[in-house]
DNA sequence: AAAAAAG
């Protein structure tokens, strides 16, 4: 039952494909021999009278979804318009219509399907202001982003743009941007935009909560849409062939980041797939069956996938990872190593790698360089750095007082009434036990709360978050599963109700507030048992002009010689590659001695920036998301 | 030591 022209005449050459899927081949282009004979190049694509091609529309495919559909009359059909747009001065035809992207690549997966709809994925976004109040989701406050410090370092990067205008992105990308309410790119976009448009890899540090994903997305979509390379993918039956691969630790991150995309790739043609663990895999199948040029997914889903031989890396010629020193670090590596050095995935030099995180350890930029080519690191931080929009409180509280302090904060709150809005208050604890027990014990207590952790059903944790972000359940506990990137508008309150052991966690954690340049409050219960955090959290703390309690401060100095925090004290981001020359053999947390011989040393580009001398506290080092 | 991520 083939469900579209690729299928069926897949089954001719099925032969032919069988080995593309296998682990590895390494360099793209070795799969070229008998499967690219029928190549047919762009421009003579969708012609009816091309024999070996199908026709341009096709309504022979059996309707498979509700969002298939027939094109109604004066309407177009993709497969006729992607490839018939004149390219001008190298940029993006839309097709000529608001209905019709510019999509010239992925035609590949869809051609012979009718058009399906595509639903609006900006239609229901004002719902929630009525809750909320209003100006709240009007777009980000660009006045917390002046006068930011900015750092590169690597060859020949390319010089920042300040609005969207000056850039490439086509007229379709550039609707998408308007719907969003984007006025001008924020820093880390501004300078990550024209570095991935150059082609170039790129490490980027940037915090949270200042548009990370759109930084990585909008050139991923554009290159797509111009996709020059047009390259034909294997006829493999019901294997997926994406062009870009977005790799994020959790679930729900994942969702979120694909919710993102489809907003930026609406009308577009790229077509976005998310695929992730605890959900019914059949659906995500379907999925990846209709077509994907961008594939978003959670790493042991991503392998299962593989394995099944249901996609395939070979033409992958973006690669992100979002949060990427936690997509690194001892949990995830040999995953992430799987996917991306022993599968069919291009090696760094040939896809296009972007690393993404609001921290990023010197041992984990150690352990990334081997995922990428020739790479331009970037740190961006403002002077009033995210972790300055956040007020930071500290409070000592015993183990046996948390319940009886958390219950005062949430009086406190309720009392104050935040002018009739909703506040969300988000409350992180060290185990799913813990989560549970909270939750149950606020909910007898009259507090309306619910949980969310690695042991409750995928059904729940999602319900649990919709719940929260609506407001319908104003208390959310949680533990490390969404302490990195889940954008929830309105968090009022971060509470650390136990303390993470790493300080680079708790700056994600705090990051759930004070997004987009708002401010926000984060409250931390510090006890005994956190000694071991004292020294980077003071340290942090008073980077980030906040005030440091003399008891926490003489914890600090007790625990001695503890990890301060970034090495380089200017503003946390630092390449390590600047700092291997001279801090070698180091043992500080960022620091360290490492033989990174990639041929960096010599690099004649890194001094320092010019310009940022008094344009920030020297001290405010931290808070990169 | 805990959390996350496949089933």
């Amino acid at each position: 039952m083939p469900t579209s022209w690729a299928d069926s005449v897949a089954a001719e050459a099925s032969a032919a494909g069988s080995g593309v899927g296998s682990a590895n081949n390494g360099a793209i282009g070795t799969n070229s021999g008998s499967n690219r004979s029928a190549y047919v190049p762009p421009h003579l694509r969708n012609r009816p009278s091309s024999a070996t091609q199908p026709p341009p529309v096709s309504y022979a495919g059996p309707v498979s979804s509700a969002n298939d559909r027939v094109p109604g009359q004066g309407e177009t059909f993709q497969g006729v318009n992607r490839w018939a747009g004149p390219r001008v001065g190298g940029g993006i035809s839309t097709g000529g219509g608001r209905g019709t992207g510019g999509g010239w690549n992925n035609s590949r997966s869809n051609w012979g399907r009718p058009r399906e709809r595509e639903v609006n994925p900006f239609e229901d976004d004002d719902n929630s202001e009525q809750v909320f109040g209003d100006q709240e989701n009007t777009g980000i406050n660009f006045d917390a982003y002046e006068d930011i410090p900015v750092e590169t370092s690597g060859d020949n990067v390319p010089p920042p743009v300040n609005t969207f205008a000056e850039i490439d992105l086509g007229d379709a990308l550039n609707e998408n941007i308007r719907r969003c309410k984007y006025v001008k790119p924020t820093p880390v976009q501004r300078h990550a935009i024209p570095i991935s448009l150059a082609g170039r890899d790129l490490m980027a540090c940037a915090q949270t909560g200042s548009g990370k994903t759109a930084a990585f997305c909008f050139p991923i979509i554009s290159g797509i849409m111009r996709g020059q390379h047009g390259q034909r993918p294997p006829r493999v039956p019901r294997m997926a062939f994406p062009l870009a691969l977005i790799l994020s630790p959790t679930r729900e991150l994942s969702c979120q980041i694909h919710d993102e995309a489809k907003k930026f790739s609406y009308q577009t043609g790229v077509r976005v797939v998310v695929a992730y663990g605890g959900a019914p895999i059949n659906q995500q199948l379907r999925d990846l069956e209709r077509g994907v040029d961008i594939l978003v997914a959670t790493p042991g889903r991503l392998v299962d996938l593989l394995e099944r031989a249901r996609v395939s890396l070979q033409l992958i010629r973006y690669l992100a990872l979002d949060e990427a020193d936690r997509m690194l670090d001892m949990g995830f590596e040999p995953q992430i190593r799987k996917i991306v050095q022993q599968m069919d995935m291009p090696p760094p030099g040939v896809r296009q790698t972007m690393l993404f995180s609001a921290t990023f350890p010197k041992e984990i930029q150690r352990l990334a360089a081997d995922f990428l080519s020739n790479y331009i690191f970037l740190a961006v931080g403002r002077v009033g750095s995210s972790t300055d929009l956040i007020v930071q409180r500290v409070e000592y509280v015993h183990e046996s007082d948390k319940r009886s302090h958390l219950m005062d904060l949430l009086h406190a709150q309720r009392a104050n009434g935040v002018h009739g809005k909703q506040a969300l208050t988000l409350v992180f604890v060290e185990t799913k036990k813990g989560a549970d027990a909270l939750e149950h014990w606020l909910c007898m207590n009259s507090f309306p709360a619910t949980a969310i952790h690695g042991d409750r059903t995928q059904q729940e944790r999602e319900q649990a978050l919709r719940s929260f972000k609506t407001g319908n359940t104003p208390i959310l506990v949680a533990t490390d599963v969404a302490a990195r990137g889940l954008d929830i508008p309105h968090v009022a309150h971060v509470v650390n109700f136990d303390l993470p052991n790493d300080i680079d966690d708790y700056v994600h954690r705090i990051g759930r507030t004070g997004r987009a340049g708002k401010s926000g409050l984060a409250t931390a219960f510090f006890n005994e048992n956190n000694t071991s955090l004292a020294r980077a959290l003071s340290d942090l703390m008073q980077e980030s002009n906040q005030e440091v309690p003399a008891w926490l401060a003489r914890f600090a100095a007790r625990s001695g010689h503890g990890k301060s925090r970034r090495g380089g004290g200017r503003f946390g981001g630092r390449d390590f590659r600047r700092d291997s020359s001279f801090t070698r053999g180091g043992s500080d947390y960022y620091g360290g001695g490492g033989n990174f011989s990639g041929g960096y040393g010599a690099a004649p580009s890194y001094g320092a920036p010019a310009g940022y001398g008094g344009a920030y506290n020297p001290g405010v080092t931290s808070a990169w998301d």
